[in-house]
DNA sequence: TCAAAAGTGTTTATGGTACACCCATGA
DNA sequence: TCATGGGTGTACCATAAACACTTTTGA
């Protein structure tokens, strides 16, 4: 805050703020979202990201994390900031800021009996339903936000398992950009980067070959990050 | 929101939203921060940057653009997200969330009677004080959001007058990224994207010679982006 | 006439892109 | 034996990077 303290406040009304998240994950060669049918009014029926007001003592992304250890039965998951929803009308009935944070999880940790529970499920990110309010807006700002990093980032190896193969992770890339592209480039490309180590196992489940899986180097890939790089692929 | 409508604000306490903003000008070959002396308590005679509170109809934006209006005397400031800083204990005393806005404004046109009115000063970027809370670090992501935003789009311009020489676009993009370009090669690229148009005249306020002066096409630009470029210099 | 900034071209290096065939294996 | 996905190498092209001299003109 800076110079004005004045008490805009002083009304009945409250101003609320949510933490919503955009849950992000990959299975089936598809870069899938998670959304909720909301069961209580308002807008029961409607499909929603899923979210919570943060508390009055609460970090902002404790918040977040709460949400996403609730939904999921994971700690650590792995979010971002995306953008901040701050119009005045874009709730009902209400004033809420919603503070959006994309997060992206491995779909195979993710505990199944949950998605009952909270009236969860998985949709492919290109054939998603109508959301609620403004959660459209903010799936494709947020898929927007992802797609740029991933640019300069290695943010895909969030959604892949701990051990997963070069084809996998093309698919991976594939799914994020809606685009295919050419096998032996991307390869080249990864294997430049040196943050990837082969393993001695291959992952039959594709194919009779076998592909040999790789996992993730993180010393080399803050080696990587600090000696600035970029994606581009 | 998402699923959970719990009132979290039954409490006495209440939540504050800032709108706060990361003025960046461009003067004298320097990239410069509008920062204001406190004069009232908390904090009084530290330096912070300048924000409001957003009022409970207000959109954030329109908070943001109240903020500048007052500051500068201008409408229409270009000005981005930054983060939104939402630890529980970053204010004092009590809870405020901050939605950081950076503004680019071109220093030539700001109103200099504001200055004295708000105790505004405008600093060197890398000679900044120290400032308030966690100011600082907003000054430092909104630069790191300003720097990788000027990679893929023009945003620079928004900092020149209207007519500007090839010498002071490339001063400006010097102090944004703190190094020095050569001058063939940046001239060659800028021009390149054939976003610029030359001007009859000559500004000979920094030589004898006189530069040319361009301005900045905005139809072009527009076919630009939506064709997907990358600045790259 | 000279100091100081504006303006101009070429060569080299790097990295992206396009492209087609052989390999391994389980069914 | 064959269908399926895994794995490999090369040639070309575009763009970034390195690099030095001439031009203009007011003082």
């Amino acid at each position: 805050m800076g110079t004005q303290q004045i008490d805009y406040y002083s009304s009945q009304d409250k101003m609320y703020v949510a933490a919503d998240c955009i849950v992000f994950g990959f299975d089936e060669d598809e870069l899938k979202l998670l959304i909720f049918k909301r069961r209580v009014e308002p807008d029961k029926g409607n499909w929603s990201l899923i979210g919570s007001f943060v508390k009055i003592d609460e970090d902002v992304d404790d918040a977040t994390r709460r949400v996403l250890k609730e939904i999921t039965g994971l700690d650590n998951v792995y979010f971002e900031q995306s953008y901040t929803y701050g119009n005045a009308n874009r709730d009902k009935g209400y004033r809420c800021i919603s503070i959006a944070k994309y997060a992206l999880i491995r779909i195979e940790e993710y505990d199944k009996n949950l998605v009952e529970k909270h009236g969860a499920y998985w949709y492919k990110i290109n054939e998603l339903p109508k959301l609620t309010l403004d959660h459209d807006k903010m799936v494709i700002d947020a898929l927007n936000k992802l797609r740029r990093k991933a640019r300069y980032q290695p943010i895909g190896f969030e959604l892949l398992p701990e051990k997963f193969t070069i084809p996998q992770l093309q698919s991976l890339y594939e799914a994020i950009y809606q685009r295919k592209f050419d096998s032996r480039n991307f390869r080249k490309k990864v294997l430049s980067l040196k943050v990837l180590e082969k393993l001695d196992e291959k992952d039959k489940s594709n194919s009779k070959r076998g592909a040999f899986l790789y996992k993730f180097n993180n010393k080399n890939y803050e080696r990587l990050l600090n000696s600035g790089y970029n994606f581009e692929i």
